[in-house]
DNA sequence: GTCATCTCTTACACCTTGTCAAAGTTGTTA
DNA sequence: TAACAACTTTGACAAGGTGTAAGAGATGAC
C-alpha cells in the first residue's frame, strides 16, 4: 500500500541500504545516532534525511520492516489448517523466530516515542491473525469462550513476551519456556 | 542501608526538591531535559549535576523513589492475612494504584536504559512479596503447584501490566479489566 | 545525450549532556 | 556570633546529537 512510486533504482538501493543498516546497528547500538547508520550503510547523513524526514520515522520504517518480516514468516506457517491450539503454537514460534533475530532492538526501540497510530497499525498486523485462530478455536469448542478474543490476543503476547524474556535472562531454559508458556497458554484459553 | 550521612538540611531538600520536580516533569515529558527538571525543582542544572552525576542515575533514583512507594503500599495492605486469593488482588490493586499516579513515566522510563543491576533490585522489590503470597497459596493447596513461581510472579505481573494497558487505551472499562485480570489470573494459578 | 533525480560536501543553528572554576550564600558548630 | 565547611550559583566550555540549507557532482531513465 506505498510508496516507491516511480522513484529511480538507485534511490531504492539507498534506502533499502540505510534500512538494513538501522536494522543491524540499532541491535547492537539502540541509540546510535543517524550519522552512525549512514556510515554502516555506505551513505551520508544527508542522503539518510532525503529518505526519512526525522530520526522518529527512520525507525518508524524499520519496525514497520521487521512487521513485515514477522507477518510473512506468520503467514508461511498454515494458520488456518489443523487444530486451534497447533496454529497457535506455530504462529507464536514464528513471532519469536522473527524476534530473537533482532533482539535488542524490539527490546528497546518498541518502546521508545515512535508513532502511536503506526504503533497501533503494526500491532494489528499480527494480532489480527492471532485474534483469528482464537475465535476459530472457540467456535470449534477447543477453547473455552467465555473471556473475549481481543483480551485473549494482548495476553497472549504478553505471555509470549514473558517466555521470551525469562529465557533471555537465564532463568529458564529454552525447552522450559516453551512447555511453560504452553501450559499457561492452554490453561488461560481453556483449552481442550 | 544509604547515603545521606551528615548532609546539611539545605542539601537534603534541594535532593528532594529534584526528585519530586523530576517525578513531576517526566511523567508528562518522559524526555524532558535535565535542564527543564532543574527549572521546575527552583535550582540551577549543575545544582542537579551536584546530586546526581549523570541524567541516567537521576532517572535511576527517581525509579527507586517510586518502587519505594510502592512497596510502601503494598505493605500497608496486610499481605500475609487471608486467603492468598485475596492478598494477591491486594498487592495487584496497591501497584496499580500507584503505578497509575504516574503512568506515563512507569511506561516511558522502565524500558529504557537505566541500569540492569538496579533493574533487578527494584523488580525483586516487589516481585518477592508476590511471590510470598503464590508460594503460600500453593503450600495452602488453593493454587495449583504445577507451575513455578517464578513463573508464575513474572506472569501475574505482566497480566496487570496487560489489563491497564487495555484499561487506559479506552478498550476495557475498570470494571471489565479487573473482571478479565481477576479471572484470567485465577486460571493461570489453577485457584480454588 | 540530455535531463531530472539522487547523492555528496560544506556549512550552519540549535539543543543536550557533562565538566570546570570561581564567586556567592547559607547551615552548622564552636 | 564568628568562622568554616558545605552547598548553590554564575558563566563558560567541549563534545556530540538533530535538523536544515545550498550548490556542485554523479548517475539512472528516456
Amino acid at each position: 500500500m506505498t510508496s516507491s512510486r516511480n522513484r529511480r533504482a538507485d534511490a531504492q538501493r539507498s534506502r533499502a541500504a540505510i534500512l538494513d543498516a538501522a536494522v543491524q546497528v540499532l541491535n547492537t547500538r539502540p541509540d546510535a545516532s543517524v550519522e552512525a547508520i549512514a556510515a554502516a550503510a555506505g551513505v551520508t547523513r544527508q542522503t539518510v534525511y532525503a529518505h526519512f524526514p526525522s530520526r522518529e520515522r527512520l525507525l518508524a520504517a524499520v519496525l514497520d520492516r521487521l512487521t513485515e518480516e514477522t507477518v510473512a514468516e506468520m503467514d508461511a506457517a498454515d494458520l488456518e489448517v489443523g487444530p486451534a491450539a497447533d496454529a497457535l503454537l506455530r504462529l507464536i514460534d514464528a513471532g519469536a523466530r522473527t524476534a530473537g533475530r533482532h533482539p535488542v532492538l524490539l527490546q528497546k526501540i518498541s518502546a521508545l516515542p515512535v508513532s502511536p497510530q503506526g504503533d497501533q497499525e503494526r500491532h494489528t498486523a499480527v494480532a489480527d491473525r492471532l485474534k483469528r485462530i482464537i475465535q476459530r478455536g472457540q467456535r470449534t469448542g477447543e477453547f473455552d469462550d467465555r473471556l473475549p478474543p481481543d483480551w485473549l490476543v494482548a495476553v497472549t503476547i504478553k505471555l509470549a513476551h514473558t517466555a521470551s524474556e525469562e529465557r533471555d535472562a537465564g532463568r529458564l531454559t529454552g525447552e522450559e519456556a516453551d512447555e511453560l508458556l504452553r501450559t499457561s497458554l492452554f490453561r488461560l484459553l481453556g483449552a481442550k
